[in-house]
DNA sequence: AGCATATGGGCAGATATCTTCCTATAGAAG
DNA sequence: CTTCTATAGGAAGATATCTGCCCATATGCT
């Protein structure tokens, strides 16, 4: 993929910001490998088989502000008897670049060749 | 495999014990993942993809009281961010048992049959 | 219009442990 | 000596996160 166009979102985040306040509604917060089933849901098909990907958008919008996130308490996760969690929310700023984005979409400004079309 | 002989160990638990005897000297206990490895390590070729049946012997050397196990403290793994192990040491019987099992081994009764062969 | 390149995305694998399901066989029983 | 079966072992996958490598391409620039 090309330089990222200032202030956009590519379909994956469009994605995790999407599943991940859904979620969020839910249980508070959300983390990485819930977010991949859930995505998995919505998109119908398995995409996501490599959870690399995913993180790494996690990443980045961890760096962009859009999300946050802290480690859970390893207490809880030994207790549990599983491997620890992030926990991420998306932000107020992850929320608005998500409905903004989303807006860019459905209400693209139509290009002035289409005029022609 | 058949109805184990009783008191006696199959081979991967010897490797079990011989390796973790190895790792314990060295660290003072052992884990599942490093066992593996060094099993392969010894073994030259590449057995054990397949972890499950690791842990599944080493609960059987637990249940006989040839390992015991308690796991890491959660701050640990954490702090060190990995998943989090289960700390094994190979007890007095279970060195007994391993000396035992080598020695009915490498010192076989022979069988009456072979006198005459 | 066309080229260069930054960047996202997929694949693979490391780190750890455990469960479930299936298969093959060694030892017990007849 | 043959038949039965308990049990070990392998394959696969769930649970979580993260890293490195490589490739395709949309953008930005000329």
């Amino acid at each position: 993929m090309p330089r990222r166009r200032e202030g956009r979102l590519v379909d994956l985040e469009v994605d995790i910001l999407g599943a991940g306040i859904e979620l969020q509604v839910e249980d508070g917060d959300f983390y990485g490998f819930a977010l991949a089933k859930r995505i998995a849901d919505r998109s119908g098909a398995s995409a996501l088989t490599a959870h690399g990907t995913l993180y790494k958008a996690l990443g980045r919008l961890a760096e962009r502000g859009l999300v946050e996130s802290e480690w859970e308490d390893p207490e809880i996760a030994a207790a549990e008897g599983r491997p620890r969690r992030r926990l991420y929310r998306v932000t107020g700023a992850g929320a608005a670049a998500c409905r903004a984005e989303t807006e860019l979409r459905t209400a693209p400004v139509p290009s002035p060749r289409s005029a022609f079309a």
